[in-house]
DNA sequence: GCGCCAGTTGCAACTGGTTCGCAACTATTG
DNA sequence: CAATAGTTGCGAACCAGTTGCAACTGGCGC
C-alpha cells in the first residue's frame, strides 16, 4: 500500500517531467518511511544508510523538486535547519515541545476560518500561512 | 516623550547590569525611531548613517542582548533575514503582503485563546507562538 | 534492444547571514 | 581617578544551503 502510492507518486513525476532516478526513488522512499521531521542532512544519512549513493547536495536539489512538485512540506522552525514531511492532503499546523523538540500536528477550522476573516478585512487574501505552537508540558 | 522612554529604557538595561555604551544607545535610537522591520545590515547602514561608529558584528551582539532583555523582537519570516521590532507591551502577529514585501501587525483575541485551548486539550501550555499570514491583495 | 541528449548527479568551491576569538577599549563602581 | 568586568572591532570561522561544471543516465524515439 506505501508501495503502491510511492508508484503513483513516481508516475505523477514521470508525467510532470520529472525523471525518477535512483537517488529521488531512495528519497521518496525515505520520506514515506519518516514517522518523524527530519532535516536534510538526516534524510541524508537515512538514504545512505539504506544503500543509496547519494549526496548531500542532490538531497538539497531533490527536495526542492520534490515541493515544487507539492509531494513534500518544508518546515521552518526557529533557527533550526529546515524539515520536512510528506505532503498531507489535509493541510495541518505544528506545535513544537520545547524540552522534547517533538512536532505534534494539529488542525482547527476555526482558527483557519478566523484567519481568512481577518485578512479578507483588511482586504487581502491568505496565500498560505505558517502557524506555530511553541509549548511545554503544563505539569499540574 | 520618545526620548523620554528612551531614557527610561536605558535606566532599565542599566538596572540589568547591561552597560550602555554608545553604540547601544545609537541602536536604541535607530529602533525607536523605525516604523518598518529593519534587518541587521539595514538597522547597522542606519546606526552609521546617523553618526553612530558601529560594527555590524556590535548590531548583532547588541540584537540578541537587547532581545534577551526584553526590549526588541527577532521576526523570522521565509528565508529571508531576521528583522526587528521594538517589542510593544501588546502581542500581535504579522501579515506579509507577498507583493510588497509589507509587514502588516494585527491581533485577534479569539485566536488568541483558541491556540491556548487546543494547546491545553493535549496537556501543553503554550510558551511563544508564531502566526504568519503571506497575503496578496485580493483584486476584485 | 539501442542510442541520443536534456535532465541529473557529485564534487568542491562558494554564498549570505550570523557568530566567535582575541586584543584593544570604556562604562561603571569604589 | 584607578581598577576591572563588560564591550567593541576586526577578521576569520561557521553553518545551512546553493552552484558551476564535467561526467553520468533516465526514458523517449527508432
Amino acid at each position: 500500500m506505501s508501495k503502491e502510492r510511492r508508484n503513483r507518486l513516481e508516475q505523477a513525476l514521470r508525467g510532470a517531467g520529472v525523471r525518477v532516478t535512483r537517488q529521488r526513488a531512495a528519497l521518496l522512499g525515505v520520506i514515506a518511511a519518516a514517522s518523524d521531521h527530519p532535516d536534510a542532512a538526516e534524510l541524508h544519512a537515512r538514504a545512505v544508510a539504506a544503500g543509496a549513493g547519494v549526496s548531500l547536495a542532490t538531497v538539497y536539489r531533490t527536495l526542492t523538486t520534490l515541493q515544487a512538485q507539492g509531494v513534500i512540506d518544508k518546515l521552518e522552525f526557529q533557527g533550526e535547519p529546515a524539515r520536512w514531511e510528506a505532503a498531507d492532503d489535509a493541510h495541518h499546523d505544528h506545535m513544537i515541545d520545547l524540552d522534547s523538540g517533538a512536532v505534534i500536528e494539529f488542525t482547527d477550522d476555526r482558527i483557519e476560518r478566523l484567519q481568512a476573516e481577518i485578512a479578507a478585512e483588511m482586504g487581502y487574501e491568505i496565500v498560505h500561512h505558517r502557524l506555530e505552537l511553541y509549548v511545554r508540558k503544563s505539569r499540574d
